[in-house]
DNA sequence: CGCTAGATTGAAACGAGTCAATTACGGTGG
DNA sequence: CCACCGTAATTGACTCGTTTCAATCTAGCG
């Protein structure tokens, strides 16, 4: 791994897009890159995870176990997104998980230096803002939606999401139906009862286990 | 309203209190202080509000309207919380709700002195950043809670937690039942008979509208 | 002191969970 | 590259908790 192509894998990740060069360079020499098999746990609760990690391609599954040791999937991180900022920022060790959900490459930071980057340089810190901002708002719709909307809603708000982001018709998920049925608050039997539904009325087809093809869009954002 | 009052306030809150006195001058000068009557909505959703705005007292409730039409209480601020931050980290309008729960003394600040104050003062940022770490680690607990635990153990929950916060077996509800049911995602109907047999069971009592006894925690904790 | 929103209680309906039994993939190792 | 194994997915029947609807009752604010 050169200098350089560090220095430009750094330059790509949102909170640090604004820095200067010199400070791109600094930051290069703090990091440390790492490819992570497909299903590695990064940390699990209770661990002391001293790293803001920063993912450079690959997917990363955040869940947390409730209290009665049932899975809650609470976001799946992409390439540009960055997890571990709990520990640092509230201090204590991590209370959720992070898998790996394929192959993915990771630059690790000790929470010292990222520390010393948040009060040196402002605009790391506002971008983190941003990002932070951007997660609780959506996480605060996630928590509206599954007290207040039926299981059958939340299934075709997330397909039509998932429609928009790839700007398609026919969508992939990005997780398994059972990690899918637990980020929308459901169990996989009802997930798969509502799809199995939908393909019923001829709303969606479903092609192998990750895909679907929304055939009729508008029936589904009736639902 | 004295100058020095104000800069007295503003050190007080939680986000400038590292502020050097040349900062907090200038932090005072921009703050525009207000008292709230009750019931006063301080924005809605569409709203663009351009203010940061900081409680110095009182309770204000902040909510959603799903899109089923129904109100999800998603927190309440208390004295040394901000609150409108989303507004000016991502842009656009405000998605939800915020209102007093009672009189309350509220400081304004315009979005864009505050861009400022972040961009300039490291501090001010991470202070933000480790409250919006923390709500966003609370929010993810109450959605998990929401989807994982049943309506008894999430209302035995939440006493638990008022009583620790207060260290007293007697608590108060900080809102209306109406309102703390929203808060643990069941209705109203729901909350009521869950606490009716908790107080059956010679858990709790209760007293008055608000006023709860707790009277045998252990078994409130097995709950 | 009266009005109105909140709170309580009952009965009934329904949606999602649970349990259980197959079936279908997908990843691994030969 | 294919067969095998384990996990994921599907489907059915049944249970159960929560919601819904409705009828009071109550407390607190004006």
């Amino acid at each position: 791994m050169h200098e350089h192509s560090l220095e430009h894998l750094v330059s790509l990740v949102p909170i640090f897009a604004k820095l200067d060069a010199d400070e791109l360079r600094e930051v290069a020499t703090r990091v440390r890159p790492r490819v992570h098999p497909r299903g590695e746990q990064l940390y699990g609760a209770g661990d002391d995870n001293p790293y803001l990690m920063i993912i450079h391609s690959g997917w990363v599954k955040v869940s947390r176990l409730t209290e009665s040791g049932h899975e809650q999937v609470i976001r799946v991180l992409g390439v540009g997104d960055f997890l571990g900022e709990a520990t640092f920022m509230g201090g204590g060790t991590a209370d959720h998980y992070a898998v790996t959900l394929e192959e993915s490459e990771i630059c690790s930071l000790h929470r010292d230096d990222m520390r010393d980057y948040l009060s040196r340089s402002p605009s790391v810190a506002y971008k983190m803002l941003e990002t932070l901002s951007k997660r609780l708002g959506s996480t605060e719709v996630q928590l509206s939606s599954v007290t207040g909307e039926e299981a059958g809603h939340r299934v075709a708000s997330y397909l039509m999401r998932l429609a928009q982001e790839s700007k398609s018709n026919r969508v992939t998920l990005p997780i398994s139906k059972k990690d899918v049925a637990s980020y929308l608050g459901m169990k996989p039997e009802t997930f798969s009862r509502r799809l199995a539904r939908l393909e019923e009325a001829d709303v969606v087809r479903l092609s192998g286990n990750r895909g679907i093809d929304i055939l009729n869009p508008h029936e589904l954002s009736r639902s």
